[in-house]
DNA sequence: TATTGTTATACTCTATAACTATA
DNA sequence: TATAGTTATAGAGTATAACAATA
C-alpha cells in the first residue's frame, strides 16, 4: 500500500485528473484548429459560426454572451470574419444601436464544411478508444459540467470554442 | 432523424466535446486553485512542488522541462516560492552553472497539506458522478492523452498544473 | 563553443475604461 | 440615464533574445 508520503505516486502526471483534462483539451483543440485552418478559421471562429447558424438574427452582444467573452473581444473576431466574407453586419432597423450579424452565403458554405472538418477532428481524437467509451466520456463530462453551470444548458450560457 | 443541416443540433454546446473538456478543465482548475489558496500557492505552483517532491535533486531547467514551460518562466515561479520559504536554491557543486532546487522543511509541510487539499478538490469535482464513472473517466482520458504523447508517460514529459 | 540562470523585451489574449450614437 | 458598438489601454501569461557565469 502506498502511503500519502510516497513521492513517486505524487509525481505521476497520468494519475492527476487536471493534467489529463488539460492535455486532452489541448490535443483536441490542436486537431480542431488544424482541421479548420484550410477554411481560414480556427476553433473559436467556429464557435461563433455555430451560434450564428442557429437561425435567429443575432446581435454582436448576444453572440458574445453565448460565447462567454466580452463584447469588446467580439469586435475583432467579427472584423476578421467579415473581412473574409464569412459574416456580414447590418444595423438592426428596430434598434439602430445594434448590429445584426449573419452568415453570408459563403459563410454558410464555410460553416457546412467546417462542421465536417470538426466532426473529423473529434473522430480522430477519439480513435484511440471504442465508441462505447467515447459515448460514456461525453455523458460523464456533461454531468460534471452541468453540475457546474446548473440551469444553463442549451439555451443561454457560454458556448464552446471548437 | 436530424440531418447535418439542422441548426439546433449544431448549436447545443453540450454535444461538443471541446466545450465539455474545456469547461470541465476550468471548473477543476478553479476548485483546485481555491483549495490551495489558503496555503499561498496555486495549481501551477503545486505542479512544481510535485516535481520537486519526486526525490531526486533537480535543476531549474529540469523542473521547467517537466512542467513543459520555458526556463525563463521558471525563474519567476521559483522566485515566488523561494520568497514564501517553500523552496530553496543552491549551486550544484558538480556544475556551478546549475541551481539545485529543493523543498524546504516548510515546503514539505506545505506540499503534504497541498496534496490533501488537491485530493479534496478532485473529490468535490467528481462528486456529481459515481466512483465507477470517475475511474472510467480517468482511464479513458489516459488512453486519449497517452496516444497523443506516446512513450512519454511517468518519466519525462510535461507535468500537470493541478 | 555550448549551457544555465537571469533580465529585458515582445507578443498574445482578454478585460476595463472611455467615447459615439442611439434609445 | 442606460445600452450597443467601438477604440484605446492595461493586465496576465508566456515566449524570444541577449547577457554573465561556467563548462
Amino acid at each position: 500500500m502506498a502511503t500519502v508520503s510516497t513521492p513517486a505516486a505524487a509525481a505521476d502526471p497520468h494519475d492527476v485528473l487536471g493534467y489529463l483534462l488539460k492535455h486532452a483539451n489541448q490535443r483536441l483543440a490542436a486537431l480542431t484548429d488544424a482541421a479548420l485552418a484550410p477554411l481560414g478559421i480556427d476553433g473559436k471562429d467556429f464557435g461563433a459560426l455555430r451560434v450564428l447558424a442557429g437561425g435567429e438574427p443575432t446581435s454582436q452582444l448576444q453572440v458574445a454572451q453565448r460565447l462567454g467573452v466580452d463584447r469588446t473581444t467580439m469586435v475583432a473576431l467579427l472584423d476578421a470574419l467579415e473581412r473574409k466574407g464569412i459574416v456580414a453586419r447590418r444595423p438592426d432597423p428596430a434598434d439602430r444601436r445594434r448590429n445584426i450579424v449573419e452568415l453570408t452565403e459563403q459563410g454558410h458554405e464555410t460553416f457546412a464544411r467546417a462542421r465536417v472538418e470538426h466532426a473529423g477532428a473529434e473522430g480522430r481524437f477519439l480513435a484511440a478508444i471504442d465508441p462505447d467509451a467515447a459515448a460514456q466520456l461525453r455523458r460523464t463530462l456533461r454531468a460534471l459540467v452541468e453540475r457546474a453551470e446548473p440551469g444553463t444548458p442549451p439555451g443561454p450560457g457560454p458556448a464552446p470554442r471548437g
